[in-house]
DNA sequence: ATTTAATTCAAACGAATGTTTGAATCAGGC
DNA sequence: GCCTGATTCAAACATTCGTTTGAATTAAAT
């Protein structure tokens, strides 16, 4: 095999050091004593260690996105008029993004790459994701309000933060389950791992809407000021 | 009111900011300039940067984690022989956690600050919370698994991992939530939210086990290799 | 072979970080 | 008063960071 690409072998090492610790921990040093290039080089092939950050992500993201898309448009045309269970949503959702844990190429880092992106501050890369994200949101959003009728904007709306949550959790801290628990059987087993989330976040969203406590059971709630 | 004192001004500092930019981000020169105290203040009071983060975890965290466990113990005790309701269990987890939020002494900012520890890579914060966290996790995991009879053990796993996912996703990006979708009612209202977090969560353990998909049927999965 | 552009390299830059130092200031006990 | 310990302060320390520079090297085209 012929000596890989500069550009590629710094991309690949920074996907699998920024999974490891995170981005601000890895330094741009780290990863060019890694990959076996020069500092320069990173500056040189990608202008800075933002775009690097975005490029990282963009690489793996950008088809997940696109296939998510695809699939539920795909069960959109098979469910015909009736509305695309909400199984079938979140497979949608989930299965491509949790693939590329089997995937030898990308390994188990790139998942909780992406798991751990929503859970950082940098503004930029926020805006970055939002961007990227923007039409999965608008897609899904829409398939789960049409998958739960009845279920009022407001609670989908949260129990879509909800499943977010336990999405990223789940890529992010997969090898804290074996820490917190001392299981470990399934954990290379992403369709497994799938199952078990689509049963847990499909059930939340179906979950009964319990009232408000009685305490507060006037029309219009005393407020405190 | 008197000035209050220097090393808790620290703290209430280090604490708002880091909840706004995380750990990382933040630099002691950033704490001293807005808490308007020295810089070596910070190592004369608590030694090192390290020691103040867990510093302002700890205070905040320590009653809370008694809290929990106290209700939790209450509602053993309210229980009888029987065991706690599932729902019971994740409010003596969800609302001593959350009331935090309606504290005006701690605002708004430290539930963000727990949330966002969960996802820190940083080595030695993360033996911290362990270390924290150890007894809570060790009565809850015990009765999530009585409140739950005839789920495996592995399964109710996974979705205490889960739940995990959606509490500190929701702790720590609530402002997301309204930049998603727009909806902000009841951000202020903790009561809700938790009551939101508990359908979702406690349906999502009650769910059923689906099988595992039909190709996968073979009494010894096929190995690759 | 000469020219041209693309790429690599060692070295340095300026800024920011956590930490340490040693003197100055304050507080209270005798 | 004076002394002792606790606290504050300005200044510096040693690293590390992302970034830039300009020359050296490589590769391809003429």
């Amino acid at each position: 095999m012929a000596k890989t690409d500069t550009k590629t072998r710094i991309l690949d090492t920074a996907e699998r050091l920024f999974a490891q610790k995170g981005f601000d921990a890895v330094s741009l040093r780290n990863i060019i004593a890694s990959a076996k290039v020069n500092l320069a080089a990173v500056h040189y092939h990608y202008g800075s260690k933002q775009a690097l950050i975005y490029a990282v992500i963009a690489r793996r993201l950008r088809p997940i996105n696109e296939e998510r898309l695809a699939k539920l448009a795909e069960a959109r045309a098979n469910a015909g008029r009736r509305p695309v269970k909400l199984e079938n949503v979140l497979e949608c959702l989930f299965r491509p993004l949790f693939r590329v844990q089997a995937d030898p190429k990308a390994g188990p880092t790139f998942a909780r790459l992406v798991g751990r992106v929503i859970g950082e501050r940098n503004e930029g890369l926020q805006k970055f994701m939002m961007g990227e994200l923007a039409e999965v949101i608008i897609q899904f959003s829409a398939a789960f309000e049409t998958a739960l009728p009845g279920l009022a904007k407001e609670e989908t709306d949260w129990r879509s933060h909800f499943m977010a949550g336990s999405m990223a959790h789940t890529l992010c801290n997969a090898d804290l389950l074996v820490r917190f628990t001392g299981t470990d059987a399934g954990m290379s087993d992403y369709e497994t791992t799938v199952r078990r989330l689509i049963d847990f976040t499909a059930a939340g969203f179906r979950a009964k809407v319990s009232p408000p406590p009685k305490k507060a059971r006037a029309k219009r709630a005393p407020k405190k000021k």
